[in-house]
DNA sequence: GTGATAGCCATCATGTTGGA
DNA sequence: TCCAACATGATGGCTATCAC
């Protein structure tokens, strides 16, 4: 059983480090949730013992991701993930856990698509199916209100291209002012959306 | 100043070992 | 084979320290 138990952590370990890899990083209470590492205090000892292959930054609570040599211990061709971003890619990731970790979840995936003649571009922060529909992902944080808007317009285009197909923005905001405004762009230009909000998180985990 | 993290110690669960 | 004693690792509680 030791011999498991050291098993079974090594697997934990593994698990935790392919999930950074796949996300880029993660928050404390993502990987305690996502890992069912019980209470605070063991969550931070098992992200303390793998501290070879994590690195951390504070913002409301550690976010880690891989470091160098966790990287190499995984394989991961990936880079050393951009730390300016680091509290977009936490909320993107609140999607992630809040649909079920979603098989084909990609992240950064640009879409290209022809309408009436016209190449249109979008970058949408993640992309993943649900039960046949295709789910967009978009976080906004600190965003213009006038660039959400032209996303949503945008949304509207590619929905159309995508024709048959059902298609679902779902888009994460700070506030409820800032979701009513969103929710009355995408009725606009009828866009099928799903809106939340930091306070829909606020009892999710844990 | 406040909340998150880490250090230390206690407790619990479970495997191992050795004697009856 | 059974069982008590022991070893070990996981986890929790308390609290000092740290980082924002």
């Amino acid at each position: 059983m030791k011999l498991q138990n050291k098993q079974l952590c090594q697997t934990r370990q593994e698990k935790i480090m392919y999930a950074l890899d796949k996300l880029e990083c993660m928050s404390r209470s993502q990987l305690q949730s996502l890992f069912q590492l019980k209470s605070v205090r063991n969550a931070n000892r098992v992200l303390y013992n793998m501290s070879p292959f994590l690195n951390h930054k504070r913002l409301h609570e550690n976010v880690y991701y891989l470091s160098k040599k966790g990287r190499q211990h995984i394989g991961s061709e990936k880079n050393k993930p951009h730390l300016t971003q680091l509290e977009h890619k936490v909320r993107r990731n609140d999607i992630y856990l809040y649909y079920g970790c979603p098989k084909d979840w990609k992240v950064e995936r640009p879409n290209e698509w022809r309408i009436q003649g016209e190449t249109s571009k979008l970058i949408s922060d993640a992309r993943f199916s649900l039960h046949g529909v295709i789910c967009f992902v978009e976080v906004d944080l600190k965003q213009k209100m006038l660039e959400n808007k032209k996303k949503i317009k945008l949304y509207h285009s590619l929905f159309q291209a995508l024709g048959q197909q059902q298609a679902l923005l779902i888009f994460y905001t700070t506030t409820s002012v800032r979701k009513e405004r969103i929710l009355s762009w995408c009725q606009e230009y009828k866009v099928n959306a799903e809106i939340l909000t930091i306070e829909d998180f606020e009892n999710y985990f844990l």
